[in-house]
DNA sequence: CACATAAGTGAACAAGTGTACACATCGTTA
DNA sequence: TAACGATGTGTACACTTGTTCACTTATGTG
């Protein structure tokens, strides 16, 4: 008996956004994707694709949300992971670079999306940074670390440090997967980096 | 007597490049753009392209190569007009953020190609950024500046601080292009990230 | 079970794309 | 001035693109 087509619902949407993914892992920038390329590496018919999604921004606009779905994730993991102040840095970094090597992709597409073509893929980037810098300063407080600071100076900073993993992840993208040397220099130096804001953060205002 | 061609040697050349930064500075992302479309804006025909760039990537290089010039005389001024180092930190960002007005599309490119898909363009722009991190630190070591730090940490510093304003550069980008009140925050926001950065390599190491 | 609706398909079209070729024209140098 | 190389032009071709339409097929609800 030849194989039923067994269409599970969203399974065409879900190809898609893989495949748009994917393609963005191999190095295209998903401004120059178009909407046949993506239906071919999906191995779906063109005409599919209007039944999930208006144009290429709007795919774009809900692999937002689903990065907004990773975020969550890593930062639970992370609060899990980082329970004494001591080594919060070092391992915040360490999860960080480890969820952005496993999930490449989407992190890659994040990057692009920073500058991208598309004003509202741009603005929900943006958004899910702002909220991921406010629960960073929500976490800081309940440890009660940094609590010199003023509440915007304290958010001034976790924008800092968030900006400053942002950028980050472009060293980590542009370098092999799999060149852990490399990966390790760039852990180390986010990690720097962080230290330094964090001990600017902790002399803020007091000189 | 109709006009006469009057050939200037590389006219269609430069034609080329601003038509494609003009594409860009109207929203488009470099990496969709196309060599029909680049020489039609420019009014060109489309032949003629080949004449001067082997691909588009070839192109994007070579604009890399102007941006380079951009920055250099945007640190010449720097240079000539930031003279104590009393309000050092404010007076560069004015600078950086005015050139950044002025040059929209060139630091446009810049600020995609980060994060671009042609891997010679990325390298060129993240080159352009670490001469731009040494040429700081040269500064401030003539200026007396961070005595304290060794050359590693004042390298990271102004690798912190370049990215850091590299960064702002995708705020102020996205943003309108006279929205002054924005663009006001956009400075003030920076300034004080480069604060407090700074605080924080004045008391690196001191702890 | 039947039926409404959502999801997938294939053929078609006009428009746009990259690139090749042969030819015209300019500026320069011998 | 003659000739040459660099630059600009027009035409052509084989593909790819986005989008439409009418059609089939599966899924879940009454």
């Amino acid at each position: 008996m030849a194989d039923r087509p067994k269409r599970r619902p969203g399974e065409t949407r879900e190809k898609l956004m893989n495949a748009a993914l994917t393609l963005v892992g191999k190095g295209r920038h998903f401004a120059s994707l178009g909407i046949r390329e993506v239906t071919r590496q999906a191995g779906v018919v063109p005409t599919s694709f209007y039944r999930h999604f208006r144009s290429m921004d709007d795919l774009g606009l809900q692999l937002v949300d689903e990065l907004g779905l990773v975020l969550r994730r890593m930062m639970r993991e992370a609060r899990a992971n980082v329970l004494q102040a001591d080594k919060l840095i070092e391992e915040s970094v360490g999860i960080f670079v480890a969820h952005a090597q496993a999930n490449r992709s989407f992190f890659l597409f994040m990057a692009q999306g920073l500058a991208g073509e598309s004003r509202a893929v741009q603005e929900g980037i943006r958004s899910e940074m702002r909220f991921f810098a406010s629960e960073l300063a929500n976490d800081l407080r309940r440890l009660r670390l940094m609590e010199h600071l003023s509440d915007a100076d304290l958010d001034m900073t976790c924008d800092l440090v968030v900006r400053t993993v942002a950028f980050s992840l472009t060293d980590l993208l542009s370098i092999s997967e799999d060149d852990d040397y490399q990966i390790g220099q760039v852990r180390k130096r986010t990690t720097r980096f962080l230290q330094m804001i964090f001990v600017g953060a902790g002399h803020w205002q007091s000189d």
